[in-house]
RNA sequence: GCACCCGUAGCUCAGCGGAUUAGAGUACUUGGCUUCGAACCAAGGGGUCGCAGGUUCGAAUCCUGCCGGGUGUACCA
């Protein structure tokens, strides 16, 4: 609907004046029109006339369009276009662009590392990864959601060293006495204080480096059966235990987890195998001398020949390809890493330019403490994953509600999605998982109040004895995760065509027909706030219209119903693609 | 030092080349439930968009400088 009026409205230039301009429309505040178009002013210059004169000449070209009814100047020089009721009704039906139809797409995100706890950031993380993956799946992709973490490396190191000082030596069998719903926190307490004691105790420090290398040794050996390899292992399962239980409980599902130990040994080699072209020894270090290309020069393979960080995500992005031949790759990380990822992928662009040049690397900011406090894992002042959840279960509670982990989880998501990613997000406690106005639990509640209208006229039809009309038909309640069905919402739009609408309820169309449009910008941008943004408006406006108009009982009831569905579908949409439930009663 | 990011109401954030009073939420002050769910709606006060220049018909938005904060800067991730 937009690309055809922009079409329509350079074809009238063209005409017109005999020129080419970009024609973008966007969308003003309701009072002033649907869609306004600056045309006029970008051809000022061009034309050497005034605005005014140009939107002027403009104006009655505009109104013989099929799709408006109105065309205002206003201002400078900004032609308002009104949209004919039908118009909306047409907008309301597009579905969003297939802009990706056919491609594949493999999306990282969350990377929390075993043998560490998931905090704050890792929810806020998997939350904003889930979202962009879901856009890039309605856009038409085959998504692959995959998940990159430290199996191996000093972290795992220094958890190991404080594991074996508890138990008095390498002694597996007493990993049987540590309770299993708390095996996650006891391996966080190992790892704070494995990491004050490399800090502060040489001795410590040295024999955390020796077990560093045990433990690569251990993946090239391919040894399960020591008994420091058992310890190993079974650690390694239980902190992935608990990642599948905590994606699980927020919703998401990982195709696979790439340890950095599987990626390692591709890395390495793959860096070894460049070495003089791309990758450069220096102190015994092998290097890429980032310098060259106005970037940071960094190690990949450290002088005890052990792969860096670095030289694991070479590995990473070779393995990724190999298993999913992907068209493009989305990789989502804090800002910290930005720099460090150019380096790594201008080494890859050395000698894998097409590599590289598909990778798109999104970042996000910290999830921080309110008052600017800075949360660090070795302090142990760290807002865990699960913290965030029970602040908010709290606040469920504390409504006097039966605690719901749909509404938890609402908050909780659309307090982290509705900021644009990038900036810090800062989580004060108290306030930040809200449960009113600008909130999830909003939408969800503005949801749950139109299926319940939609409920009631169901009933009332039957109470009345009337006959089920097949165009009054209404879904029962469906699992909350579920699309809307097509075939509804042609049901729900057929009743609105040919109707003139009142004021509240041309708002609502003209809302609803925003839908597609912020889609398809939030999947171009790969942004997801842009959907918050727009859904909390459309709750707006739907809860102003429910506050002015009668829908059951009124003369206008099947028009107003069949508005109230096809609302309630496109916010239940909208939702989903924030990985956001829309309950039908809370 | 250099590089990158950020600075919009008390607080948390949208807006990122467009306009008539710079928008929300929250907090504060008020009004609205015998009528489809008040987790709602309506009204009010609150901002020289960090500062200073520049580009433009038009700047919170682009450019430059400065101030303030954060991050990165070779064997951590």
């Amino acid at each position: 609907m937009k690309q055809e009026l922009e079409k329509q409205i350079l074809a009238a230039v063209q005409a017109l004046f005999n020129v080419d301009v970009h024609v973008e429309l966007s969308r003003p505040e309701e009072q002033f029109g649907d869609y306004a178009s600056n045309v006029a002013m970008q051809l000022s210059k061009q034309l050497g006339k005034n605005p005014r004169e140009i939107a002027d000449q403009l104006k009655p070209k505009l109104e013989e369009l099929d799709l408006v009814s109105g065309v205002e100047v206003a201002g400078p020089g900004f032609l308002n276009l009104k949209l004919t009721d039908a118009a909306l009704v047409q907008a309301a039906q597009i579905e969003p662009a297939k802009s990706l139809a056919g491609k594949v797409v493999v999306a990282e995100y969350s990377d929390p590392n075993p043998f560490k706890v998931l905090h704050a950031g890792h929810l806020y993380t998997s939350v904003v990864g889930d979202s962009i993956a879901n856009l890039l799946e309605l856009a038409g992709a085959e998504v692959h959601r995959v998940n990159f973490g430290g199996d191996v490396g000093m972290h795992v190191a220094k958890t190991m060293w404080a594991i074996i000082k508890q138990f008095g030596g390498e002694d597996p069998q007493q990993l049987n006495d540590i309770p299993a719903d708390q095996h996650a926190e006891w391996m966080a307490a190992a790892y704070i204080e494995g990491t004050n004691a490399f800090e502060d105790d040489e001795s410590a420090k040295a024999e955390i480096v020796v077990l560093n290398k045990r433990v690569y040794q251990l993946h090239n050996e391919n040894d399960h059966d020591s008994p420091f390899a058992q310890i190993y292992w079974t650690c390694r399962q239980w902190a992935y235990d608990y990642f599948d239980a905590f994606y699980d409980r927020i919703g998401t599902k990982f195709e696979k987890y790439y340890p950095e130990s599987q990626t390692a040994p591709l890395g390495l080699e793959t860096v070894r195998a460049h070495i003089g072209e791309v990758y450069q020894e220096s102190d015994g270090a092998i290097v890429f001398d980032g310098e060259k290309h106005g970037l940071h020069t960094r190690v990949f393979i450290n002088s005890e020949g052990l792969p860096t960080y670095e030289a694991k995500d070479v590995g990473l992005v070779i393995l990724k390809k190999r298993d999913y031949n992907f068209d493009r790759s989305v990789v989502i990380t804090g800002n910290e890493q930005l720099q460090y990822m150019s380096v790594v992928l201008k080494s890859i662009e050395q000698f894998e330019p097409e590599l590289a040049a598909n990778t798109t690397h999104l970042t996000h900011g910290l999830v921080k403490l309110q008052g600017g406090v800075k949360m660090s894992s070795r302090k142990g002042n760290i807002l865990r994953a699960v913290d965030v959840l029970d602040e908010a279960t709290e606040a469920v509670k504390a409504l006097g509600q039966s605690e719901d982990d749909q509404i938890v989880l609402g908050a909780v998501k659309y307090s982290f999605l509705r900021q644009r990613m990038g900036g810090d997000i800062v989580y004060d406690p108290k306030e930040s998982v809200s449960l009113e106005g600008n909130s999830g639990p909003y939408l969800q509640y503005a949801h749950a109040r139109a299926r319940s209208v939609l409920a009631r006229a169901a009933e009332s039809s039957h109470a009345d004895g009337a006959q089920l009309r097949s165009d009054a038909h209404v879904p029962q309640a469906r699992s909350a995760s579920v699309l809307p069905d097509h075939p509804s919402s042609h049901d729900a739009t057929a009743a609105l065509n040919g109707v003139e609408f009142e004021n509240g309820e041309r708002s609502l169309i003209r809302k609803i027909g925003e839908y597609t449009e912020v889609v398809n910008k939030a999947v171009n941008e790969l942004m997801p706030h842009h959907i918050c943004t727009y859904l909390y408006e459309l709750a707006q406006t739907f809860n102003r219209f429910y506050e002015n108009n009668r829908v059951v009982g009124d003369e206008r009831e099947k028009i107003r119903l069949a508005l109230v569905q096809r609302y309630a579908e496109t916010l239940r949409s909208g939702l989903s693609l924030l990985g956001i439930t829309a309950p039908d009663k809370m």
